[in-house]
DNA sequence: AAAAAGATTGTGAATGTTCACTAACTAAAA
DNA sequence: TTTTAGTTAGTGAACATTCACAATCTTTTT
């Protein structure tokens, strides 16, 4: 369940996959080119996984355990709910953009449909995130920080819209601009957009 | 370039071609399945067409076509922007309700790896529907139906962020809620969200 | 109107390529 | 000496695509 149980090698290949994801794409991730990329014959990457499917369900395991952890230091009850939503987003952002191949792994359906378990840990991470949100979103609302006009849900789901169409965009452009600032700007403007009416 | 070039029978392998990237996903449109949802033997499919790729281009140029023409005959400027507004997102619920298949073959990146020219096909549509957009939006916001606190390249991004995900959430749960109705429910939460305030 | 010629649209078998994965072997480390 | 981590050389299955051929429909010639 946990990364605890990765070797380095294993820790070492799902890097690779990611590079290959970031560059080739889904379809680009075979394992004749993960074994190109790791140096390797393509038997060896068996050595240090069962199936391809695990590669990828590893990678993604790997990628849920490392934002739930960023995303609960992030945020703090010392900080106005804008602040916190404001840190998960630039957390975010600043990840992504340190780790693009996760763009191609995490919002990308072909991954998807590509078995069961993977489906099932893609939205595992959704989740996660979502679990951090929803929380201070609602304390937002509550302390009328943020609009009350529509409920809790339909409001993360225009915030979490906007996120992964920034990010699907940022993929389709091939990464070129920078998604940390581009982040920020459209971070500015769901603040403002979420803000509630003063009457 | 438009659909004018089509033959009935490349029509029906178009369609059959929605109905399998519906129920199997990207992965699951092959010249076989192709062939056998037709009654053919996979060779018969290449009297039609050329390759696979031309296939899945006709697919999305007829897409592009009927959502252009049928956006621009749902826009009437006896209307005010926020009916406008309505009325696109309620004919696009409407079409990819009845549509399902396009849903897959639009907000799908597993089809946008397959080749350039999909790729940009697929790009078209999206700026089809934002060709139509961009005007409303901007008019909304001069007469003061929708916020001026964010450009209207924001104010677009936002609404088509929701709008896509929506989608997303449709497909992952295999179309089996009613996308009319939840769809009317988003609408009206950003019609809220996108007002004025009044100061 | 009948026959010949040609085009259209289908079939079945086969092509070469790519894929994930496996078996048997080998060298070095523990 | 046994385990570990790599190699080479395969496997069968799936894939898009092609080819020689046949039946049917359409046009032209007699």
């Amino acid at each position: 369940m946990s990364i605890s149980s990765i070797s380095d090698r294993q820790f070492e290949i799902i890097q690779a996959a990611g590079k290959i994801l970031s560059s080739s794409g889904v379809s680009g991730l075979t394992i004749k080119n993960l074994a190109k990329e790791m140096g390797f014959a393509e038997s060896a990457i068996y050595r240090h996984f069962d199936s391809k499917e695990t590669i990828v369900v590893a990678m993604l395991i790997y990628l849920a355990d490392n934002m739930d952890e960023r995303l609960g230091k992030v945020i703090s009850n010392r900080n106005t709910p804008k602040e916190n939503l404001d840190a998960i987003f630039n957390d975010q952002f600043v990840f992504f953009s340190g780790n693009p191949h996760f763009v191609v792994a995490v919002f990308s359906d072909g991954l998807m449909e590509a078995s069961p378990k993977i489906n099932a840990a893609i939205l595992r991470i959704m989740q996660a995130k979502m679990k951090h949100l929803m929380p201070i979103i609602m304390e937002g609302q509550h302390q009328g920080y943020f609009t009350n006009a529509i409920p809790t849900e339909e409001l993360m789901h225009i915030i979490l819209g906007a996120f992964r169409l920034q990010m699907f965009k940022w993929r389709i452009a091939n990464f070129q601009f920078d998604i940390f600032e581009r982040g920020k700007y459209l971070m500015s403007n769901i603040s403002t957009i979420i803000q509630p009416c003063k009457n």
